[in-house]
DNA sequence: CCACCAGAGCTC
DNA sequence: AGCTCTGGTGGC
């Protein structure tokens, strides 16, 4: 008897492994690996009583059968498939991805038969609810739980998810679970008491997108343009779109919810927004505004009076003003004023930025002393451009009464005793100077002003979702948490009030209709699919070719470094292209990684 | 991807 | 000598 196995691995194709023991597919063996014969658990894919021809290599034996019953049911054991075609991983990988790592490890897993659980074709439909307000929304989703059964409902954010759970009524608590999001003991836990069928309503963040709830009646996704939904690390899967897929192969209610829409649902449903913010939004002209002068920056960050005095109105009726930059550091590049050199790492070569007097390297974290003479032309008019928070930071500090409490935030210190110290400080109001992270600050205090203070700069990232992000983020700022209606946003922008920016105070269909337009024209996603190739020179040296060879537009956006674009909606022929490159014998050369944006 | 091994660096 | 850590290796 033979086995095809899915070892872990990025090869996408199974092993074959001879075993004397009955096996049923998707059941757990584990099988030695590699030269020294390693021991890994894989998951049985195929079973056959003998090979199609001769194989080229030694077929190796199963070492221990662990499962009598496969461990996912069909729905999640097809979904892994579903998922290595969509986003051109292997199965394996896939696998591990949806799997508690117990599972993957080959810990026990009580022996329940889960075959009964088949999906049922119901009647699967899509519902939108697009309003401003948080309050009520949330209202609308605890009506959407009371009269539904079985369900999985997301939120981009545990905190957030937390505080509905909070809200929810005790008889939708008792046969619900708030899914944990650390994963470990009680991560398996939670999916082994789903799995037995003790639960029907999940509240979470993106963890609890595999939980192996049985049957599914609906699932709600709120906030569902949030960034957070794409997955971080390799493979990089969109939580929205996976989440769909079980909905419709449950035949469930997708519910997408939130303050605005992503592109893709906005370009198929047409949502409407039900109800405008009440805040004001004010856009200033900072190519008019002052700025201060800070010691070794060469143009500063104006701080426009409006922003400015509209804080000091804040602060003083005990809010909290937000100034936000999303930019690290004091300085972002360091340059000679004198011969335009810059400076860059010695070891990777990017641009190195300045922080507390520290020149530190942004890609590879290596810390050097600032030049005081500049390397190129001997001058010493080293100076810093592009002001980060720190430099935001000593502005408001010279600009604010010393009374006033003022504090930064931004992700490598945003720790969770820092934050309630940081609250606690400011319960009379204050000034938070962060990154697009302070945002979050409106959930637990009244904020009274945003400030944007460079609002082009995040637009102008050379992505094509730069001025969606640019958008999202504000729009966000302008209804998230705790009394948005007498809440100021001001956008600091050089070119205020045009283009992306129009729809911040008319709302985002105007944003969605211009940027679609464009992103058609230009084929974009959500139009068309943008699968990046990134590997060592050598492969994708390679692969380019191959590609072309099979009718793909493909772009190199950098010459002579390891990266590769294709628009493209056929996935299915890019994979058949890509095939031989995710063969095991390609291990020597190494494998490319593949990441797609679907919009 | 990941078990395995080798060699580096450290402590006793 | 014995320990942990880090990095290279290559696969049914």
């Amino acid at each position: 008897m033979y086995v095809d196995v899915l070892v872990p691995g990025i090869w996408w194709h199974p092993l074959t492994y001879s075993t004397p023991q009955i096996v049923e597919t998707g059941c757990r063996v584990v099988v030695p690996m590699g030269p020294r014969g390693g021991k890994r658990v894989g998951f049985v894919l195929a079973v056959k009583e003998k090979l199609d021809e001769k194989p080229s290599y030694e077929i190796k034996e199963v070492t221990e059968v662990l499962d009598q019953v496969p461990p996912l049911n069909e729905e999640l054991w097809s979904l892994s498939e579903w998922i290595s075609r969509q986003y051109l991983c292997s199965q394996s990988e896939a696998l591990r991805l949806m799997c508690p790592p117990q599972v993957t490890k080959g810990c026990n897993v009580d022996h329940q038969d889960l075959s009964r659980q088949k999906p049922s074709r119901g009647t699967y439909q899509e519902r939108c609810f697009y309003e401003a307000s948080d309050e009520k929304r949330y209202a609308r989703y605890v009506d959407i739980i009371e009269e539904a059964g079985y369900g999985l409902v997301f939120f981009p954010e545990e905190t957030v998810a937390r505080s509905f759970w909070d809200i929810l009524p005790c008889h939708i608590k008792k046969k619900g679970l708030l899914w944990p999001s650390g994963g470990g003991k009680k991560g398996f836990d939670a999916w082994l008491k789903t799995r037995r069928g003790e639960v029907s309503v999940i509240v979470g963040s993106a963890g609890l997108l595999f939980a192996p709830l049985a049957p599914i009646d609906f699932i709600l996704i709120e906030e569902e343009a949030s960034s957070s939904y794409n997955f971080a690390r390799y493979p990089y899967i969109s939580l929205r779109h996976i989440a769909a897929k079980r909905a419709q192969t449950w035949g469930a209610t997708l519910i997408f919810g939130g303050r605005m829409p992503s592109s893709r649902v906005y370009l198929l449903k047409k949502p409407q927004l039900e109800e405008k913010p009440k805040g004001q939004i004010h856009f200033v002209n900072i190519r008019k505004a002052s700025c201060l002068e800070l010691p070794g920056v060469t143009r500063g960050i104006p701080i426009s009076s409006t922003l400015l005095t509209s804080s000091l109105d804040a602060v003083n009726s005990g809010k909290i003003a937000l100034w936000i930059l999303d930019r690290k550091g004091y300085v972002g590049e360091i340059s000679c004023e004198e011969c335009g050199w810059m400076m860059t790492c010695p070891e990777c070569g990017s641009l190195c930025r300045l922080t507390r007097d520290i020149v530190v390297c942004p890609i590879c974290g290596k810390r050097y002393e600032m030049p005081t003479v500049c390397p190129s032309c001997m001058s010493n008019f080293i100076m810093g451009r592009r002001p980060g928070i720190e430099a935001l930071y000593r502005i408001a500090r010279s600009l604010v009464d010393p009374a006033i409490p003022v504090h930064t935030w931004y992700k490598e210190e945003s720790g969770k005793k820092r934050r309630t110290m940081v609250l606690n400080d400011l319960k009379d109001g204050g000034i938070i100077v962060g990154s697009r992270l302070s945002v979050t600050f409106c959930d637990d205090c009244f904020v009274g002003v945003v400030g944007w203070v460079d609002a082009d700069a995040e637009a102008r990232r050379p992505l094509y979702d730069a001025r969606f992000t640019a958008f999202s983020m504000i729009w966000e700022s302008r209804c998230r948490g705790k009394d948005p209606d007498s809440r100021n946003v001001i956008v600091q922008s050089r070119t205020p009030y045009r283009g992306w920016q129009r729809g911040l105070r008319r709302g985002w269909h105007l944003f969605w209709d211009e940027e679609l337009a464009e992103r058609r024209e230009l084929g974009f996603p959500p139009f068309e699919l943008l699968v990046e190739i990134t590997g060592p020179l050598k492969i994708t040296d390679d692969i380019l070719p191959s590609l072309d060879k099979s009718g793909f537009a493909v772009y190199k956006p950098i010459a002579d470094e390891g990266r590769l674009w294709v628009k493209t909606k056929d996935l299915k022929n890019m994979r058949e292209a890509l095939k031989p490159f995710f063969h095991i014998s390609r291990s020597k050369v190494g494998f490319p990684k593949i990441r797609i944006w679907r919009d």
